[in-house]
DNA sequence: CAAGATTGAGGATTCAATCTTT
DNA sequence: AAAGATTGAATCCTCAATCTTG
């Protein structure tokens, strides 16, 4: 039984990898971004006032503040993003998406649901895909970590 | 509908790291390996005559070429494994799991099943598991991944 | 020349230490 | 002192080039 459980978990881990291998391809070639460097636009685009703080999207993406401070230095660097302090908190810096990283999201969205679906979704009836959902979301949950925003956001309608 | 695909994929990857991120814990302070390493013995724990070719081990892995030789690299450091190229075929290096490695094997897994237990089995019934596998399963098949031995590899037995 | 493997250089990420603001 | 962010050093991985054997 808990072998059943292994495997389950190795094929999370090997299908990770195939779609994320599929989407790296597209994805360079199409906006010239890593799939977690578009995340961080698409949740900026989605956030209020598109802007989030540093410490929340590390949070979110799970990745360190280092590497979460590296990877906007980047975005920075490409002009998708800028950075700011509020003058009520000072130690506070505020990612936000400019109007260049809107527009990339808007360009790249599709396409990227094209590559996901074409990777994943092509293959599974509606069923099936409501029916990862909901086993994936109680893993989550299991580990205090769904959150109705973090976990199934409002993307951007196409175009 | 698209939405719904792209929703799962966010939650595979999120599943994904955060599954990780306790197993990472877990294994370090037991064993003092990374789960990728800890794959790549019992990988070899479970092949035939406890050895496999540097290229197949990339391959199932799915790690670049260079990635496979320095993670090998380091686990001949550490003595589980040992390197050896057949009189038949000078080209190919094999890796081979050592007694020290069968030891590491026999002493993690138990701790590794129970760490993915704790972090997804405990919250999902029998039929949930079987309905992740089905489903991760499906995803796999249509990428042309999908290999009994590579995906479900009978795992060693406990002790 | 092709297959298999390794090496050097460069990119991404993490940990620990540091800096600034509260 | 604590919260938030950044920097330096080290690790892991990839790509391109190279080496060896067939």
């Amino acid at each position: 039984v808990q072998n059943e459980q292994l495997a389950a978990w190795l094929n999370i881990v090997q299908t990770q990898r195939v779609v994320l291998e599929a989407l790296e391809a597209t994805l360079q070639a199409n906006a010239g971004l890593s799939p977690t460097e578009l995340e961080v636009l698409g949740r900026l685009d989605g956030a209020d006032q598109g802007r989030l703080r540093m410490i929340d999207l590390a949070s979110l993406l799970m990745l360190s503040k280092s590497g979460m401070t590296r990877l906007v230095d980047r975005l920075v660097e490409l002009g998708h993003v800028a950075r700011f302090s509020p003058a009520s908190d000072r130690r506070i810096v505020y990612a936000r998406i400019t109007t260049s990283g809107r527009a990339v999201v808007s360009r790249s969205f599709d396409r990227y649901g094209e590559a996901v679906d074409d990777a994943m979704g092509r293959h599974l009836s509606d069923r099936d895909v409501r029916a990862l959902r909901r086993v994936l979301r109680k893993i989550l949950e299991g580990n205090g970590c769904w959150d109705e925003e973090r976990c199934s956001p409002r993307f951007r309608a196409a175009g």
